[in-house]
RNA sequence: GGAAGGGUGGCCGAGCGGACGAAGGCAGCGGUCUUGAAAACCGUAGACGGCCCCGCCGUCCGUGGGUUCGAAUCCCACCCCUUCCGCCA
């Protein structure tokens, strides 16, 4: 959510904000209906002004025993007209706030400008793509000849887009999870949460998936919560509500959690694997910081989330989202894609996002720089460090061998209980 | 699932329908004292919003309704927390 304050200030630069996203925001009838509000508000603070001036006469004249019958009389009549206008009030600040959570972030100055995916300006590359002196294998068909990825019996017990993982393919999954932990809570100074996998609305809006995104969610019948997207939301939320101690800033936490997601626009793409699943694994990043440090901390967090992809010896390139690409709540997102053979190209593995005050003045997380001081938003940030299926398939697909198998990535090893490849068997 | 108790300012904690934005304490800030610090004492002190914005006004005592000229205080519904019982990994 945008400052109000700021939009009245700076209509023209929302605006052009809006179009450099390509968004379809109505502006002029947000600037109207706040000047209506305003205006009315004006008036029945006045009144209540009025009600309350008068009610301490009542009060008092009561107390010296006087007749106050009169003015009693007449209040009941202005109490009538402020309960008529506070409708009206409300009904003003309602459609404000309505149109207020439907507006996005304002991109930051130094994100490209440009319509979609294909304008994201590519800021660097790690790593050789490998040449294969054999035809390499799609991860969907070694995960199955492997016996470590079942498809057909998740869609059995489930449906589509669901996968079970087997053998040694489940436990390079938690290899991958446990080894995503331990590089950032031991040497990037996060702190490990395990948070709920369910969130209720509150903590959706605060995060943005609310009000507009509902149907990309999965709701849990006979709750008023959702399946979380992220553990961005639960962990972004932790703080929701309070005011922080600047001494405490830059706080810093990671978190696993299986992400849900309904994607009811996403049929009929990536339809093979694990790159687009229901259901699918995630170690998370957050920061919550001081708004002058959030572009510092947003290129630290990309290094940090490369940091598993370098020491995974995955290729990967990282790319800045043009205005057109960026998601809802954020000024600036970097994307981490690694190299998927399958592909032949770059596939998103990571998301990493500045979010300045967008989110915390949604989930009002503030913080005080000293004792005494006035309250600020914190700027949030958030980034995967990785997407684990996605992390899975690339490390099959890039260290498979001509015979079948996949050779574990050195790292990994120790996670793995020292296992070093996975053979077809027989 | 059942029973009881409870949600008040950064924290703890009082609060007969009218003098309550809310006692008191702690923490904070400013000052006195001190070589300095601590202690003690004095003062100050919330958040959000509106406006004719160095001030004035409004709102906020879990949330939402209701009663009333007037609600932290009364009524209704809901949410959350704690404890006990049951059930359960």
């Amino acid at each position: 959510m945008l400052d109000l304050k700021w939009i009245r200030a700076h209509p023209d630069a929302l605006k052009e904000g809006m179009r450099r996203r390509g968004a379809e925001v109505p502006v002029d009838e947000l600037i109207e209906v706040d000047r209506a509000w305003r205006e009315k508000l004006t008036a029945l603070e006045r009144l209540k002004a009025e009600r309350n001036e008068a009610s301490e006469a009542i009060g008092l004249a009561k107390r010296q025993g006087k007749d106050a019958s009169e003015a009693i009389e007449r209040m009941r009549e202005v109490a009538a007209r402020i309960k008529a206008m506070e409708q009206e009030v409300e009904g003003l600040e309602a459609r404000l706030k309505e149109l207020l959570l439907q507006v996005p972030n304002i991109p930051h100055a130094s994100v490209p400008d440009g319509r979609s995916d294909a304008d994201n300006v590519e800021v660097r590359r790690a790593g050789e793509p490998r040449q294969f002196g054999f035809e390499p294998k799609p991860h969907w068909e070694l995960g199955v000849s492997l016996d470590i990825i079942d498809f057909e019996r998740a869609a059995k017990v489930t449906g589509a887009r669901f996968a079970f993982l087997k053998g040694l393919g489940a436990r390079l999954e938690r290899a991958l999870i446990q080894f995503m932990l331990d590089l950032h809570t031991r040497e990037h100074g996060y702190t490990e949460l395990w948070p709920p996998f369910m969130a209720n609305d509150a903590s959706m809006t605060g995060t943005g998936q609310l009000p507009k995104f509902a149907a990309d969610m999965f709701r849990v019948e006979g709750t008023d919560y959702y399946l979380i997207p992220t553990a961005e939301v639960p962990v972004t939320n932790y703080r929701m509500g309070e005011i922080i101690d600047g001494a405490e800033l830059p706080l810093y936490y990671t978190a696993y959690s299986p992400c849900f997601r309904a994607e009811a626009g996403a049929h009929g793409r990536d339809t093979r694997g694990l790159i687009r699943q229901h259901q699918f694994d995630k170690v998370e990043l957050v920061k919550l910081v001081k708004p002058e440090t959030s572009y510092d901390e947003l290129e630290s967090l990309v290094r940090d989330a490369e940091d598993v992809l370098q020491r995974l010896g995955l290729p990967y390139r990282v790319v800045a989202l043009c205005t057109g690409d960026l998601t809802f709540s954020s000024a600036k997102t970097y994307d981490l894609e690694v190299w998927m053979p399958s592909y032949g190209r770059y596939v998103e593995i990571s998301s990493c996002s500045n979010f300045e005050d967008f989110q915390a003045r949604r989930a009002e997380i503030r913080f005080r720089r000293e004792p005494g001081a006035k309250a600020e938003y914190v700027h949030t940030l958030n980034g995967s460090g990785l997407a684990v299926g996605r992390t899975l398939a690339a490390i099959l697909e890039n260290y498979q061998e001509e015979d079948g198998s996949v050779r574990i990535p050195d790292v990994l090893v120790p996670y793995m209980g020292g296992v070093e490849r996975i053979a077809p068997a027989g």
